[in-house]
DNA sequence: CGCAGGATCCGCT
DNA sequence: GCGGATCCTGCGA
C-alpha cells in the first residue's frame, strides 16, 4: 500500500477542530523493517495556557514542549513511563498545543505489529491505547519534532467515519478543574478505542 | 545532585 | 480493581 501525507495546512485549525479532523485519516510511519498504518480512532487535546493537564500549562516552556510552541504539524513525542506517546502540535506559533493520539484501528503491516508487540497478543491489544499504537508503528522519542506532512512519519487521508462522541480525558486525575474537560473524542462502536 | 511525579501497560487477585 | 515496573523530566538545594 502506498500512502500519501496530507499537506501542512491541514494542521492549520483549532486544536479542538483538528482533534475531531483526525478521527478517520491515517497515520503512518516507515522504517526500514516496512511500512505501518493505522487509521486514528481516538483523541485528546491539550491547550497549554489555560489546561492544567498539559506540559505546556501556563505556558511553561522547557527543552520537552518547546516543540508545542512552534507550528502546526509537528511531532511532540515524550517518554511516559516506560513507553512513547506521540502528539501533533496545533494552535497559533507561541501558544502550547497538541493533540494526543490514543488509539488506531490497524491498517497495513500487521505482522510487523505483531512482530513489534509480541507474538502472544491479540489484534486488539495491537494499537487500543497511546502507548502500544506507538510501539506498533515503531514510533519513537527520537521522532520529536519530526514533521507529519512528510515521509517517514504522518499523516494521510483515510475514510468516512460514524458518529464522534466526546468526553473527559484519561489519566489526569491530579489536574484539577481540568479533569472534566470534555476534550476526549473518539469514533462510537470502534473496538480500538482505549476505553 | 537528588528526588518526586507522571497524558501507561501488564499481570495478578 | 490494584500495584509494581521503570525511566525521563523538571525543579529545588
Amino acid at each position: 500500500m502506498e500512502f500519501k501525507p496530507l499537506s501542512d495546512s491541514f494542521f492549520q485549525q483549532p486544536t479542538i477542530t483538528l482533534a475531531r479532523a483526525l478521527l478517520g485519516k491515517l497515520l503512518v510511519k516507515e522504517t526500514e523493517l516496512g511500512t505501518v498504518s493505522g487509521w486514528i480512532v481516538e483523541t485528546e487535546a491539550y491547550i497549554g495556557p489555560e489546561d492544567r493537564a498539559a506540559h505546556g500549562f501556563e505556558n511553561r516552556r522547557t527543552k520537552r514542549t518547546e516543540v508545542m510552541f512552534g507550528p502546526p504539524g509537528y511531532a511532540y513525542t515524550y517518554v511516559m513511563h516506560t513507553h512513547c506517546l506521540i502528539n501533533v502540535v496545533s494552535g497559533e506559533i507561541g501558544s502550547p498545543e497538541a493533540v494526543l493520539i490514543r488509539a488506531l484501528e490497524p491498517c497495513g503491516g500487521i505482522d510487523l505489529m505483531y512482530q513489534r508487540r509480541g507474538k502472544g497478543k491479540k489484534e486488539l491489544e495491537l494499537t487500543n491505547g497511546p502507548g502500544k499504537l506507538t510501539k506498533s508503528l515503531g514510533i519513537v522519542k527520537e521522532d520529536y519534532g519530526r514533521a507529519m506532512f512528510e515521509y517517514p512519519l504522518f499523516i494521510a487521508e483515510g475514510k468516512e467515519i460514524g458518529s464522534i462522541l466526546v468526553g473527559p480525558r484519561i489519566g489526569i486525575h491530579n489536574s484539577g478543574e481540568a479533569v472534566h474537560y470534555p476534550w476526549r473524542f473518539w469514533v462510537q462502536d470502534n473496538r480500538f478505542v482505549s476505553k
